[in-house]
DNA sequence: ATACCCGCTAACTATAGTATGTAGAACCAA
DNA sequence: TTGGTTCTACATACTATAGTTAGCGGGTAT
C-alpha cells in the first residue's frame, strides 16, 4: 500500500481545514464525518474512499482533484 | 453515499483503459488489481480507496487528479 | 476548574478488496 | 456450421480493513 499518497492527502486536508479556522470537530460536523475520523485521515491512518473524499472536498468548497494534486 | 461520483470515476477509467486498447484482464495485471475488480469499479459497484485510485492512475500514466476532475 | 482542541486506543459493523466460477456475445478459423 | 478464443457481466464468498463510535490523556486558554 502506498502510504505516501495518504500522507500527502492528510496534509492537504489539514492545511485547508486550518486555513478556514475549523477545529476537527467543527469540520467533522460540516463534512458529516466523525471528529476522530478527521484526525485519522490527517494522520494518514485510514485509506479513505472516494465518497468520503467527496464529502471532505465539499465541506472545503473544493474539488476532489484539488486535494489529490498528484 | 454519493453514487454519482463513483459512476463518473468508473466512466473515466473505462474511457482511458479502452483508449489504450487494454482488456479488463490486461489492465488489471498492469495496475496490480484483480480483473473482476476493474469491472466492478467501472460499473461503480465498489467505493474505491485512495491507494487503489493511485494504482489505476499509475497504470494509465495519469495523475489521480485526472481521474477525479470533479 | 471549566471548556475546547487534538492525539490516541480500542472496539464494533459495514464494506472494500480479492478471488473463483458461470454464462453470453463477438470474433475467427477449419 | 462447429469449435476455440477473447472479453465482459454477474453471482457468490471469504478476509482485510474502512467507517463509525466512545472514551481517556495532555495541552491550552479563559
Amino acid at each position: 500500500m502506498n502510504k505516501q499518497i495518504l500522507i500527502q492527502f492528510g496534509k492537504r486536508v489539514r492545511e485547508e481545514r486550518m486555513e478556514r479556522g475549523y477545529s476537527q470537530e467543527r469540520f467533522g460536523e460540516l463534512a458529516k464525518v466523525h471528529r476522530t475520523y478527521v484526525g485519522m485521515i490527517e494522520r494518514a491512518e485510514k485509506n479513505i474512499t472516494l465518497t468520503n473524499m467527496e464529502k471532505i472536498a465539499r465541506a472545503l468548497k473544493l474539488k476532489v482533484a484539488d486535494l489529490v494534486d498528484f
